[in-house]
DNA sequence: TTGCTCCTCACGTCACGTGAGGTGGC
DNA sequence: TTGCTCCTCACGTCACGTGAGGTGGC
């Protein structure tokens, strides 16, 4: 068979045929009187195998070596293909995502395309003064988008705090935030409640509220400590939880105060459930019931001036005398 | 200064700046008496401008263009570099795939190799006979993973039930299709309970329960037709369902009848239950109950017949005196 | 004779790296 | 004088596309 069918049926091109008769990767068995070169079934079945091993990655040098050389193993070659892939794919989902953000932003002209990329390369520098400069430099409102970006993976308290204020400036950004809730890592979630807890707003009251079913810890106890103060009710079991688990129990007390003045039912029952538990526990719940409004609260602790408990006894009196 | 220093502190290299100086894109403001390059703090600006716009996929001539053409604005170029972007993304994606099937292969020698990618080439064929040929051809034994991969896709039913009978030969894929299970995708999904269906053993059976609270009423009814055959009492509820809603109710009052011989109460209980629905789901639930064993249903079914319906009570009498 | 196919040789692409051979400035 | 830096020119990389100029086979 001669090159150009050759060509049409594998949908090499003549010139790439040549280029491999030329490297000697597959030379065609034969020759016409008049030059052309002769394909048979086995060169074009050959050829088939090196597009088969280009389609995996392989160079034109990689392939002749593969079906050249019998000691040149698949193993070492694929492992390392599958490497610079992944790199090349990493790579290339970065470069995607900067020019998302740069169309986002729905830039004029390449000034203000150059004001972003020196912003985002601002951010992700490894130094904390140059992003800290990055986020504070006065010529270019940094978008929403990008500084909860930035908020959700900040690890300097400094820079973090910046974020955060920026953040808030802003106005908006609760949505971006929002979606860092729903990450894998616990401290991006963390970070997405605390800056969340700084933001004014309905909706970050409510993102607030969803996150106190969490299941990190420390995201509950922040969010419900900014939702308790934010008014809502649904904070109160996690705030209980804290001052019963004595885990920033004087803060959780103190937000249950704020939520007694408008849910006082919830607040005192969820409460008082608690004084059936054990000795140190109860304490911590005496001493969060002394957060409350007095009118509230005297009778339970004027009855818990007689418990069994001396301790407890002695510390509701003692409440009782000096309201706090 | 000289290029040197400024090859040192801008990261690109002196070769590059020469490029860039003979390109235009970067001319040193001025030369020293010995033809030295000079470089001015705005030349050197301007580099960072370059290699901003690179770092965002722009070509050495568009970056020019795009320092240089005040009518060129970056709306269009962005746009097309993100379409780009995402071709290449999903192009190093696919070729990650195939590398990691044909890494998961573990092939000994390039002949593996070229059996694998055939293999794939052919499963990714647009033509359904290619697609057959593929997987019953007969010196390749097929990986499962790949079987099971294919079984997810694969719209013409004909080279699905190869590959669902292939898959079954193989032995092992459970695991992969409960991957699928996963998806987002009704059509996989169901696909997936469809395969599962055909696969023995615990893990199959397993899966199959899970997918008895799928979102899609297909997969929760095909779901229940293959864990009901097994034996799942899980699967009562859908399938009573499906008689009273008139789905394939004939097969799964069918599966009932399997079902009650070892499950008699639920199955019993669930029926009985949907006797107080409308006339049309009583009837269903009536010729149904047929298929229970006959002791267990004969007192209800005597109860039927002198049931208000007139055709619930002819079909109950008719059903007593000819038992299925 | 007229198209069509084939031949070889060679330049261009794109963003560089790496010399060779020579020179300026401390 | 000795290193160091700079200069220009030019080849090589890699997988091709696209000619130019010429020829074989129906």
């Amino acid at each position: 068979m001669l090159i150009g069918e050759v060509a049409r049926r594998s949908g090499v091109s003549t010139r790439m045929l040549r280029h491999y008769d030329a490297l000697g990767l597959v030379r065609p068995t034969g020759r016409t009187v008049g030059g052309y070169r002769e394909y048979t079934g086995e060169d074009i079945s050959r050829i088939f195998h090196v597009e088969s091993l280009r389609s995996l990655g392989l160079s034109l040098r990689e392939v002749a070596r593969a079906l050249q050389d019998p000691a040149f193993a698949p193993a070492t070659l694929v492992a390392d293909l599958i490497r610079r892939t992944q790199d090349r794919l990493h790579r290339e989902q970065e470069l995607l995502d900067r020019l998302r953000t740069v169309d986002a932003s729905a830039p004029g002209d390449w000034e203000e395309v150059l004001r972003i990329v020196a912003l985002l390369h601002g951010l992700d520098s490894p130094d904390a003064a140059r992003r800290q400069q990055a986020i504070l430099t006065p010529d270019a409102d940094v978008p929403a988008e990008l500084l909860a970006g930035a908020v959700l993976t900040e690890t300097d308290p400094n820079v973090a705090g910046a974020l955060r204020w920026a953040l808030a400036r802003a106005g908006t950004g609760a949505a971006h935030l929002t979606d860092g809730l729903q990450s894998e890592d616990p401290g991006v979630r963390r970070r997405a409640v605390h800056a969340l807890a700084e933001l004014p707003g309905e909706a970050a009251t409510a993102a607030l509220t969803r996150a106190l079913h969490d299941g990190d810890p420390g995201v509950r106890c922040s969010a419900a400590l900014a939702a308790g103060a934010r008014g809502e009710p649904q904070a109160v079991p996690v705030l209980v939880a804290m001052v019963a688990g004595g885990t920033n129990d004087i803060d959780a007390a103190e937000t249950l105060g704020v939520l007694a003045r408008t849910h006082a039912d919830p607040v005192l029952n969820a409460l008082v459930a608690e004084l059936s538990a054990d000795p140190p526990v109860r304490i911590r719940v005496v001493q969060a019931l002394a957060e409350l409004p007095g009118d509230l609260t005297a009778g339970i602790l004027r009855r818990l001036s007689g418990d069994a408990d001396r301790v407890v006894a002695a510390l509701a009196s003692a409440l009782l005398r000096s309201p706090s």
